[in-house]
DNA sequence: TGTAAATATACCTTGACACGTATATGCCTT
DNA sequence: AAGGCATATACGTGTCAAGGTATATTTACA
């Protein structure tokens, strides 16, 4: 399991990543909230931890989890390659140019690089 | 295969989408460029387009591939509840990296770039 | 000290999915 | 019409991860 994509990929992992946004839980407050069965629970925290999404802390018998930011940002980061194309996408200027790179690039193989307008953020 | 998390979980298809930023491919420009089987492309490019992050038009026996921004934006949104969190959290991680500066902890992977969340478009 | 609570982990089974190989389909050229 | 290129798909296989059940470990408390 070594990216971040694979850790997010599965749904109760995310469940009980948007549980901690509200605050640090403990293992058997994420059990009850989200109904899953305990092992499960450690499981999917074991894994997140190893990930560094979460992090743990002692209390007693319990442990508490709260979140860590950094595998976040990853993910942030990773989709910055695409905002660029898809605010330009959005309007119809983009549409226009979109049929212009397909006309130029009937004959000519060239794999085109298609200056395209940076988007103005 | 349901949600956009899993798609992008797999690293080949990534890398399709990464290339499908700069311009349109066709499969054989995929296939040369990412150095992937011709069957390995085309059967995750159905994957893509299934699910909405590509979309192809004909050009003879050429299929050309091209991004869609839809299911980019839907992971942009899912972060989106974590980002007031992780922009709390950054000033208080730069002390605290700052105190443990030469202090080389085990765990410490310092490769933080500390990116502020963006604004939603 | 013994018992219950909270959590972690080991073991097994099952299913999904990525890959390789082979083949099918479609279009273009001669 | 035939053969070749580009792409899609079918099929068999192996791997890996998630779930369930059982058990281990630690701590509180009576």
């Amino acid at each position: 399991m070594q990216s971040v994509f694979e850790i997010i990929a599965e749904p109760n992992r995310r469940a009980i990543l948007s549980l901690l946004v509200s605050s640090k839980q403990s293992v058997g407050e994420i059990e009850r909230q989200l109904r899953m069965p305990q092992p499960t629970v450690s499981k999917h925290l074991r894994v997140l931890r190893d990930a560094g999404f979460v992090e743990s802390t002692v209390d007693a018998q319990r442990r508490l989890y709260r979140l860590k930011p950094e595998p976040f940002q990853e993910v942030d980061s990773w989709l910055d390659q695409f905002r660029r194309f898809w605010s330009v996408h959005i309007d119809a200027l983009e549409r226009h140019l979109d049929r212009m790179d397909q006309s130029t690039q009937t004959k000519g193989k060239t794999k085109e690089k298609t200056t395209r307008p940076k988007p103005r953020t």
